[in-house]
DNA sequence: CAGATATATATTCAGATAGTAATATCTTTT
DNA sequence: AAAAGATATTACTATCTGAATATATATCTG
């Protein structure tokens, strides 16, 4: 599964996003999120085969955490289209020192 | 639909990636990603309705171009998860410098 | 206007996906 | 070893998605 299709679904985007201030047991993951444990389960097991997270077991409990290394390769195909918007600020930046010089000139 | 749904289609990728050297008919992708063209017109209608792409007509034909701005969207949901990895170059960097001062000392 | 070309829509079908409920597994505690 | 707690898995169902084929609509050309 794609980087793209594991994060199209909310629920796992949720999921990665609780976990950006650190490591958290299922459980933690559950109360936050407001989804039933096994949903969250079977979320992570997606999470975990794209590589998006990875997992320690601490006990009787199991520490899940972001690996970021997937993601690079979102980053990177969206590299190229970086460059649109970016000139279209470019443009715009332009556009406004054009129209600031004629009010000036005014 | 949001932008990582409708990306994370394969051949809607390749539509997008096919169209970032200018604005194409339909019938020129057709013949650049090799799908029939029902397909072609059905994964545009969902780029188009995410406003990844917009249409100008052209005679009989429709000039299909990239409208980068949802994108965005999804460049925003990334950047907190870059400072992770941007965290572990430095510690690379860090590690390869006290690397190269130990090395020196010798 | 007829025929040709370009594009869009409708229908159908097969496969995938998310959620729920029930159950299994593994670990800790008593 | 039994009970309790944490997590994973399975079976089932409802819903969705993509591809393919057929058909419709629109535009151009003669």
């Amino acid at each position: 599964m794609n980087p793209f299709a594991v994060l199209s679904q909310p629920n796992r985007r949720l999921l990665l996003d609780s976990l950006l201030d650190g490591a958290k047991p299922v459980n933690s993951l559950v109360e936050l999120v407001g989804m039933s444990q096994p949903v969250v389960s079977k979320h992570l097991r997606i999470l975990r085969n794209a590589g998006l997270v990875k997992v320690k077991p601490d006990g009787q409990r199991r520490l899940y955490s972001i690996n970021a290394e997937p993601l690079a390769e979102l980053d990177a195909w969206l590299q190229p289209y970086r460059k649109l918007w970016s000139e279209r600020l470019d443009a715009l930046e332009r556009h406004l020192d054009e129209t600031y010089k004629e009010a000036k000139s005014e």
